[in-house]
Order: C-alpha cells, then sequence, then structure tokens
DNA sequence: CGTGTGTCGTTCAACGTTGAACGAGAGGAC
DNA sequence: GTCCTCTCGTTCAACGTTGAACGACACACG
C-alpha cells in the first residue's frame, strides 16, 4: 500500500537499489538486457520517485517561486500563465505567492517562501526598495521582476520603462494629440515603475517642444480600473480637457475609458487613450485600447536563465516592446 | 557559509540537535532559561529548517497544487488567486499547473505532480471524465471542480451549475426578453459545465412556457472572448435577431457585447446580454455586464477542507450563487 | 605474463530532521 | 531504603535517494 521505492523496485528484478537509480536517471552503466527488466518492474508496481529524498540528498527541488502583488490582475495573470508554461517546458514548476504589495511580504518572500525550499526566486514588488535587499541572508538565487533605481546586487528584468512610456506618448502626439494627460503618477510610496514612466512621458513632451502641463498629471493610489476612472472623473470636473491620455497601466486606461464612455466623452474622437502590458482584455474592449506591449514571452524566460545561471549575472537586462495600435487611438489625423 | 542546520545550532548552546528540534516545534521538555538560549542562537545564525528532510521524515510537504486549463483567462486567475490567499492564510503554499484543457496533461496531473510531492490536488478538468480516474493509483487527495455526471469516488465542489444557469435566464425573461440565445453550447468533447448550463437554460425557458428554438442555442469551440464574438456575429449575419443572450461564462459575453457594438448594436436595448462567473472585468465593461456571481470564497475554502479532510469525503459538494444586476440587463421593463 | 582500459554493478555513507526509546536526577510516598 | 513519578534531555535509527569509491570480469597490448 505504501508507496513504492526503489529498493521495492530492485528486491523485485534481484538488483540494488542504486542500479534502479541509474536506470531511473539514465546515469551509471548498466546493460540494455538489465534496463529492459528494470523498466518493466518499474512501471508494474509504479515507481514515482520521491522529491523530497531526491531534494535532501541533491540540493535542488525543482521548484520556483514567483511572488506578484496580486495575481487577480490581468498582467500579472498573464505573467504566471506564461512563466508557469516556459518553466513546465524545462522541468520545473512553480510556487505562487501573492504579496499585495505589502514591504514586510516582499521582504519575508525575499527570504524565502515560508518554510519550503525552493532552487530560486522570481519577484515582482512593488513597495520594496534596494535597501530593503542588503541584509539578505538566505543564499537561494533571487530574480527581480521591474526596475530599480540605484545598483542592486541582484539581477533585474525588466522592459525600458522610460523608453516605453516615451514610445507611447509619441504615439499619441503622431496622432495630433497636443493636450496628453498621464494617469499613474504615485507621489508615496516608492513605486518606481510610474516615477519611470513618468520620466518617459516628460521626455516625449520636451523633445516634442511642449510645455508639460503638471496638472494633467494625475496621481493615483493604486493601479486598478477603480483608481483609472477617479482619475478620469477628476479630469472632467476639473476642465482639464486633455486630447489625449497615456495611462501608466491597462487597468488604469480601462477604468478611465469606462468612466469617459459614462460620461459622453467619445474615445478616441474627444480623447484618444494609451495604456501599458496589452492585456488581452485591451483587444476587447470598447473601443479595443492601444497599448504598450511588452515581451513577455522573453521577460520570463530571461528571468528563469538569470535564477539559473551559475554565477549569478547582477545587473539589468532589459526586454523589447511594441506599441499596439488600436482604436482607442485612431485619431483625426489617421 | 553553507545553510545552518540543527545541528550547528545545537554545537553553539553546546545540547543535542534534537533539544534544539524541540525548542523550534515545541515539542518535548525544555526548561525555559535553555529555550531561551536556543532561541537566541537559532536567530543569531540564521536557521531556517530544511523542508525537504522535514517532509522526508513526515511525510507531509505544506504543499497543495492547483491546476486550471489557463491562468490567463480571469476567472482561472481570480480562483486561483483566492486559492492562494486563503492557503497562505493557513501556512500552505501553492503550486500552479496549467493544463491547457488537454485531457492528458490533466491525466498526468491527476496522478502527481511532476516529480514533486505535495499533500493534495485541486484540479479544475475540462476534458477528463469521471472514468479516466479510475485507474488513478497515486494515493494524493484530489479534490475536483466542477461537477461531474456519474458518480466519482472523488470529493467534488461547484456551483449548482443547473441552478445558476436557470437562474440567469430567467433574469433575462423577468426583464421582458422571449427570444434568448445561449452562446457556449459544445457539440464535440466532454465539457459537462456546458451541459449543465445548457440543460438550466432548457428548464428556465420551458418553466416560463417558452419553446426552444434550437437555432438560438451557439456552439462554441473553447470559452474565450473569441469564440463569444465569433457566435454574436454568427447571431447577426443569421438573422436570428434574439432580444437577450444567455452567455456560458463572461469571456464569451464580453466577446459578443465587442461584436454586437462593432455591429451597432446596442446592449442592453437592443439585446440583454448576461455572462457566468462574475470576473471583476464585467464591472468596467461598456456596459457593465451581469453575471452569475458564484461564491468563490467559499469554494476554495470547501476545496481545500475537504482536500484536508480525514477520512477524504467524496461527492458533490456545492456552492452558493447570486445574480448581480448590471447594466447590460437594464431592460425596458426596468 | 603483468599492466592498462573499459564495462557493469555493488556497497557505503550522508543529506537534515524527528519519533521512539532510553537515562538521570529530583522529589515524594510508603 | 526502595519504589514510583515527573521533569528534562540524550542517543539511536530511519525516511528514500544518490555521489564516491570500490570490485570483478573481459579484453587487448607490449
Amino acid at each position: 500500500m505504501a508507496r513504492p521505492t526503489l529498493k521495492d523496485v530492485a528486491d523485485r528484478v534481484g538488483v540494488s537499489a542504486k542500479t534502479v537509480s541509474n536506470v531511473v536517471n539514465g546515469t551509471g552503466w548498466v546493460t540494455a538486457e538489465l534496463r529492459e527488466r528494470v523498466q518493466v518492474a518499474l512501471v508494474e508496481v509504479g515507481y514515482r520517485p520521491n522529491a523530497a529524498a531526491r531534494q535532501l540528498r541533491s540540493g535542488r527541488s525543482g521548484m520556483i517561486a514567483l511572488a506578484v502583488p496580486e495575481l487577480s490582475q490581468p498582467y500579472f495573470a498573464e505573467l504566471a500563465a506564461s512563466l508557469v508554461r516556459e518553466a513546465q517546458g524545462r522541468m520545473i514548476t512553480v510556487l505562487v505567492n501573492q504579496t499585495d504589495g505589502l514591504a514586510d511580504v516582499e521582504r519575508k518572500i525575499s527570504e524565502g517562501i515560508g518554510a519550503t525550499a525552493v532552487d530560486g526566486i522570481i519577484l515582482s514588488p512593488l513597495a520594496l526598495s534596494a535597501s530593503d535587499l542588503e541584509g539578505r541572508r538566505d543564499g537561494t538565487p533571487l530574480v527581480l521582476l521591474g526596475e530599480h533605481i540605484g545598483t542592486s546586487t541582484f539581477p533585474h528584468v525588466t522592459v525600458d520603462n522610460t523608453a516605453a512610456a516615451k514610445a507611447a506618448t509619441q504615439h499619441l502626439l503622431s496622432i495630433g494629440c497636443r493636450r496628453i494627460a498621464a494617469i499613474g503618477a504615485q507621489d508615496h510610496g516608492p513605486n518606481e515603475t510610474a516615477l519611470l514612466r513618468l520620466a518617459g512621458y516628460r521626455a516625449a513632451l520636451e523633445e516634442a517642444g511642449i510645455p508639460v502641463d503638471e496638472s494633467l498629471i494625475l496621481p493615483v493610489d493604486g493601479f486598478h480600473r477603480a483608481d483609472g476612472a477617479r482619475a478620469a472623473r477628476t479630469i472632467l470636473s476639473s476642465g482639464l480637457r486633455p486630447d489625449g491620455i497615456f495611462a501608466f497601466n491597462d487597468l488604469l486606461a480601462l477604468g478611465a475609458m469606462h468612466a469617459l464612455a459614462a460620461a459622453g466623452v467619445g474615445v478616441p474622437d474627444d480623447v484618444a487613450v494609451i495604456g501599458f502590458d496589452d492585456i488581452e482584455e485591451g483587444q476587447y474592449s470598447t473601443p479595443t485600447l492601444s497599448s504598450v506591449s511588452p515581451n513577455t514571452g522573453e521577460l520570463v524566460a530571461t528571468a528563469i536563465d538569470l535564477l539559473l545561471a551559475q554565477p549569478p549575472e547582477p545587473g539589468m537586462h532589459t526586454v523589447g516592446f511594441t506599441i499596439t495600435h488600436r482604436a482607442s487611438t485612431k485619431g483625426p489625423a489617421q
């Protein structure tokens, strides 16, 4: 009844447990005839290797952990889906955690996932800053998603947020927008992504010779649809009259579009909207949403490569992006 | 440099490894004074228990696996988010897998997650039927999400799909709809969820004395937005002229609404739409989407309870649902 | 005939932890 | 003084696996 072990198989064939181990792992020397017999016995008893014993002996678990703020956010869900798929292809299983963007949860995770040992940790931090990781003692490889200002001893993978934000803003400029609002600035909290995207927005305007109107930069509490809707309502009620909106992620953009539609403001006719992340939902919204499309496949593959890289390669690794052009930015110019 | 073990801590304090183990786990007898000294040493060396050794010894891993068709589908992402949160509260970590709805992947997962031992498996099957699980040898507890026709030796947790579908259809009837289309039937493949929801749809119509028009039942290949859009275009091009649509999940509904909007058909004025799952996206679509809201929190809590229940309690366990009423079903009657 | 070289399989020990069994000493009861 | 109980801590073995080291046997070469 108990789960069969190597020894059970070995006794049945009349060899040593180690020989069965060799057959299972393809190590050592085993004659074809014997290997055949062992393999038959393996399926007969339904042998399955004991992961715990294997890990205890080898030090490797075949698992990596992913920690994101919230899995229910489509961008993180799609990221997780992509990572799990990539990992499955490499015979690695993924353990998922949620941090809710809380700094102490993020720090705790960076120091190990509960009691479970993993071969590496991929962390998408919201609140954690570089200094929080200085005191880290756990030796588990760690890869961070997203940029961080300041040097860090850990590898980072990210799209070039500033360049991408700049390109998104330039796309709005290219269709004739001149009063472009930015939704997603964050006054408090060290959300560096927001800072970097804001920098890209500013850079695009400056390069185009358009003065930055600070009142067009709208702060948000979070990056959810409700925050975008709230920001759009602020825009409407304060008479700012922008002709374009760059939202720092797609959820903000979708929330904003929802509020605009409710107020009878037409997108893209009255105001063009572009988001960031290119989540699937944006292909089916009304109107469909233009967005910055980070190369997620490259992102997750790079993250795993870096996690398993020996020796570790600290530093920033950027992946590509494209601007996906949909109905929400079909301006008068087209 | 190597990770400290119980023995390292023990040597430092001058006691046996077992005593340190007792302090860590609160077992056995240790004087307050000695416990204090051990605890100081524990933090000094930064001891972290070795999960593999613990699991090898105790047989428990503190991990459960969740397998869903696709994590990128909002319903499953929200389900996973809810499950991870519930599990974290119980000091359990969750390992996530994707099956792509393929029967052989689902079967493989039901027989163990790769090489990794877990304390239990929660599987949301698409293609797998009860008979596929007969030959299961692995003793890991298994809980299935979703209903299955026919008896099964495993616990199931689900909303009552037929009752919920009936309620959704009745909601459309209550606002005056009389020609109600159903999007989501599946001709081939054993998607029992689709069958059950279709049965609820039929039951509601029959009870209202409305003959079922088979041409209003639209089959789909999958449950994505694109399938819903395709079905809506079929409706438009074939001149079926329904006044209500019950889509078997929210993605189908959102895809359908998108196609309707593109064709200039007004929702809810020309046709009312209701979905199933109540994903967050439906609160921000244009118009907002009415839907069946399964009690996901109860669902995941029940699933974990059943997974850990000793002895196992096979059979069907249903959780509640409500009909959430939004703009897409604000009919002329309101 | 000794000395390599290659093939095939074995035994041994160890990974870090914890249940079981076993003292050792103190205190009380008879 | 003997027996019992209670407290506090120890030693031992085992969970299932695999790297390292070690035969044993066959064949070829000088």
